[in-house]
RNA sequence: GGGUGCUUAGCUCAGUGGUAGAGCGCCUCGUUUACACCGAGGAUGUCGGGGGUUCGAAACCCUCAGCGCCCACCA
């Protein structure tokens, strides 16, 4: 085999672009959905919908990738499905922003035309996360987005939407909703984001003279919209006014007092103002007591229709007037400012949300929640990590109705249509509504189509091949923060329309990317971390290999640009590695020598290696990413540049043996294989020049060899390294240069004879001259000893303290072992082999001790 | 208010019953057949406090303290 030789140093950008393209050209990341091989699916969430690839989203993909790497390497057929990104109000947002500049608004250019914006705006922007996501080496085909408002899906959409509400699971009420005046549509709960504000709790008297009430609010201007006040059945200060009216101020209505349970006699007067066209427990008052709802505020937020001075005031200048005039009537009792307490704010735009009556499109929680729960508690869907199913279990358990339409230009219309005589017509595909009806303007929550994904993509409602191969989904992947949005709506479509067979197996939940101290990025904090910028230094590798080693599933990672800087430097390891044993004739070619037949060394790293394979292997199946990381982060770096490489040094220098280079190539290679997911750049570069094979794409995934296990081999090996680590403390505690070379004697067990060369070159010891060898310092460790003749004395002080240590430390152990022996609980109730250990660790320090006192023995008298 | 997690080396975090770990940072030394994006060596911890269970606890239980996240209609 005529092998290619390495360049000295890499460009990760070079070997990126070629790469991505050769994999792509090659076809490699196409799924073969026709193929007999185990099938394996796996859900995406959605790429940023701003068409930038942001540190959270490079997360997804990197373990996503991993995943469909491995499972394809390990021969499974994987079929993925990118997640949507049809987020309605952020893709509205985005393009009405652009409008703005042009000075248009989307009335300006009509609902149509303002569609075929967006679609534009949409191709262009993903092209560009398209060309990012490939530099970053997502084996993902992202053009497969395009499905999100296609056909396809407006065929899922019409039919789940059709089926539901002939199941009755979906209604049309008139409701508090949470209404954004910005973004001029209703919003659904989880939409809204709670902060602590700063605002008035201003208490107002309502009435005159003795029949007049005190109520507290923190949102005067409703009161124009107040239809009752309310206090509880069983306050003893309010009972004589229950059911008197009282005129309200301003707007000078009679009010009626009525009592309800749901009132707090504890906080503020006891009193409350009843607004149910404007505040959701009002509104369940209102109906309890069959209040008239009388909405204040129009769609801007603007007073409207309440006959008083204050119409055509924006909310918070009503605010401020309202206050004002009442003050000048002495209205005003008590005031708390600044009165901290929560307010909702539009989690797209934070303009503050606003509670109001509106007539909106439902769907019936409960049963579906119920299922969605069920699932989980049965094990038909496992959550991963576990300590994140209670969240999960708190959300379905607890779940509201689910107000779904919205009032925006973008997103699937609601296939509703409305006679001349309030008649209801549901759309189901191909379905016409009668002449002379209209369709609801309104268009679906994001959420409603994304929650089709997992069979919406594979062809449903049409029975397709692929729907019956890989439905259930095997996997899920997606952060935590996304489990309520995305996850629970899968799992309540999916069990409804696939008749009660979940939509994925697993849920794999990891953490999302925090800065170096842990805190939130954000940009206007400026901690926020730039991947694309990042990878231009460090290249994907390594923001990949970071992500990946610190992502522990369902807890949150710190990064910092040195731990990218750390993984750049492995990937740099790797490479010179590679390199060096190239040049020192690392092969693959021919059978792998039988391992009985190799040498002690050959067969540590082999036994280093299978102990290896199988434990990243176990990892990465548990979706343990950062563990498996460390795993082979130690191989590479500690057992095979430190350790193989180093004591092979001697045998490169004449030739190495050509069991050795066959051992030596077939250990890069699987580690190589075993690398490719978690650093698909490097290694293929690497193992295609050092195999000659196509690509690590469609290699085989490595298999542990169990008869590789050599438990003594390992055993006798971390005796080598201790011995030379001996040697090179003594050397360093001496102040002796690496680069002098000291003459001595080595004794060795037999196996290891031959191997006295290599660690007299790694701890530059010559064999002495003859005759004059004076040994001045011994040295051992278990079955290996060194004599050592330094020629001139040795620095005693220093030895003095470096055994002085060693004495305490092994005086330390001999102690902690002893009292453990001598406990009776210990002997009678501990197991056989921690015994056993603690003895031979006894043994073990008696004899440090001996041979360590004999030293500084003959230190003194020296 | 409900749920949930965290507290281990200077920093960020692993470890979940048997002698406290990693990466980065720090100190000393170093151009040796790859690699200074490197090598060798070193220092640093009453594992948040207090109880308990156990022969044995960083780990299991209770409790206190601090921090965080999610959810929730408190005017």
């Amino acid at each position: 085999m005529s092998q290619r030789e390495l360049p000295p140093v890499f460009s990760s950008a070079e070997i990126e672009a070629s790469l991505y393209e050769k994999w792509v050209d090659a076809g490699y990341f196409t799924p073969e959905a026709n193929s007999d091989k185990v099938p394996f699916s796996i859900v995406l969430p959605p790429p940023n919908v701003t068409g930038v690839l942001h540190i959270g989203t490079a997360l997804d993909h990197t373990i996503q990738d991993i995943l469909i790497r491995m499972k394809r390497m390990k021969g499974f057929n994987v079929l993925w499905l990118p997640g949507t990104d049809h987020a309605g109000i952020a893709t509205q947002n985005v393009v009405e922003k652009q409008l703005a500049k042009e000075g248009l608004s989307r009335h300006d250019l009509g609902r149509e035309e303002f569609v075929k914006r967006v679609w534009r705006w949409k191709e262009e922007s993903s092209g560009a996360i398209l060309k990012q996501m490939r530099r970053f080496g997502d084996s993902v085909d992202w053009t497969r987005e395009r499905f999100t408002m296609d056909e396809g899906l407006s065929n899922a959409v019409l039919t789940i939407f059709k089926r539901l509400y002939d199941a009755g699971l979906i209604y049309r009420a008139e409701r508090i909703i949470n209404w954004c005046p910005r973004c001029m549509t209703a919003i659904s709960d989880i939409e809204v984001d709670h902060s602590e504000d700063e605002g008035e709790l201003l208490y107002i008297r309502y009435g005159d003279g003795k029949d007049s009430i005190v109520v507290a609010t923190t949102r005067v201007e409703t009161m124009l919209g107040d239809t009752a006040v309310a206090v509880h059945p069983d306050d003893a200060r309010y009972a004589d006014m229950i059911g008197k009216t009282i005129t309200l101020p301003l707007a000078n209505r009679q009010i009626p007092i009525i009592a309800d349970e749901h009132v707090d006699p504890e906080f503020g007067t006891g009193a409350v103002k009843v607004t149910p066209a404007h505040d959701p427990n009002d509104f369940e008052i209102g109906q309890r007591h069959s209040l008239q709802n009388i909405v204040m505020l129009n769609p801007e937020a603007v007073v409207t229709g309440t006959g008083t001075e204050f119409d055509g005031l924006d909310r918070f200048e009503a605010r401020m007037a309202i206050v004002e005039v009442l003050r000048a009537q002495g209205r005003i009792v008590a005031e708390k400012r600044p009165y901290i307490h929560s307010v909702g704010h539009c989690q797209r735009c934070d303009t503050t949300v606003e509670p109001l009556l509106s007539k909106q499109w439902f769907v019936k929680v409960a049963p579906l929640a119920k299922a969605a729960a069920d699932a989980v508690r049965n094990g038909k869907v496992k959550i991963e990590p576990e300590s994140l199913a209670p969240r999960y279990f708190e959300w379905v358990d607890n779940m509201h109705d689910w107000c779904i339409s919205r009032q925006l230009w973008w997103g699937h219309r609601i296939p509703v249509w409305y006679g001349p005589n309030g008649e209801i017509f549901v759309t189901g595909p191909n379905e016409v509504a009668p002449a002379g009806y209209f369709q609801d303007p309104d268009v679906l929550d994001t959420w409603f189509s994304s929650a089709l994904w997992p069979f919406s993509t594979l062809g449903w409602p049409v029975q397709t091949d692929d729907l019956k191969k890989f439905y259930p989904t095997s996997v899920l992947v997606t952060g935590y923060d996304i489990l309520f949005f995305w996850v629970v709506r899968m799992m309540l479509f999916g069990l409804f329309a696939m008749d009660g067979v979940p939509p994925f197996r697993v849920i794999a939940l990891h953490g999302l990317v925090r800065d170096k101290f842990g805190k939130k990025m954000s940009r206007s904090k400026g901690n926020a971390i730039d991947p694309l910028e990042l990878m231009d230094i460090y290249g994907a590798d390594a923001i990949r290999f970071t992500l990946a080693r610190g992502a522990n599933p369902g807890s949150d990672q710190a990064l910092a640009e040195e731990w990218i800087a750390g993984s750049r430097n492995f990937g740099t390891k790797l490479w010179n590695a590679t390199r060096f044993a190239m040049l020192n004739g690392a092969t693959v070619s021919g059978a792998l020598p039988d391992f009985e037949s190799l040498n002690a060394i050959d067969r540590w790293i082999l036994s280093r290696l299978n102990r290896t394979i199988s434990e990243v292997g176990a990892l990465l199946d548990s979706y343990e990413f950062a563990r498996a990381c460390e795993i082979i982060y130690h191989f590479a770096w500690d057992d095979l540049c430190d350790w193989y490489l180093e004591l092979s040094k001697d045998a490169f220098a004449s030739a190495m043996a050509e069991d050795s280079k066959r051992v030596l190539g077939h250990v890069l290679d699987q580690l190589l294989r075993l690398m490719h997911p978690v650093m698909p750049f490097i290694t293929e570069a690497l193992w295609t020049t050092l195999t000659g094979g196509e690509s690590l794409v469609i290699a085989e995934w490595p298999k542990a060899n169990p008869s590789h296990h050599d438990k003594d081999g390992e055993k006798l090996i971390l005796q080598v390294q201790e011995i030379i680590s001996e040697v090179r403390r003594f050397r360093n505690d001496q102040g002796i240069k690496t680069s002098q070379r000291i003459p001595g004697q080595f004794y060795a067990p037999a196996e290891f004879a031959r191997y006295e060369s290599a660690m007299r070159f790694v701890l530059r010891i010559d064999h002495p001259e003859e005759g004059i060898f004076v040994p001045s310092k011994t040295l051992m460790v278990g079955e290996f000893k060194i004599e050592l003749d330094l020629r001139q004395s040795v620095d005693i002080v220093a030895e003095h303290s470096r055994l002085s240590k060693d004495l305490a430390s092994a005086m330390r152990d001999r102690e902690t072992a002893i009292v453990k022996l001598s406990n009776d609980g210990f002997m009678a109730k501990a197991p056989e082999s921690v015994v056993v250990e603690i003895r031979e660790r006894l043994t073990k320090t008696d004899m440090d001790i001996a041979r360590i006192n004999a030293q500084l023995e003959q230190l003194t008298s020296a």
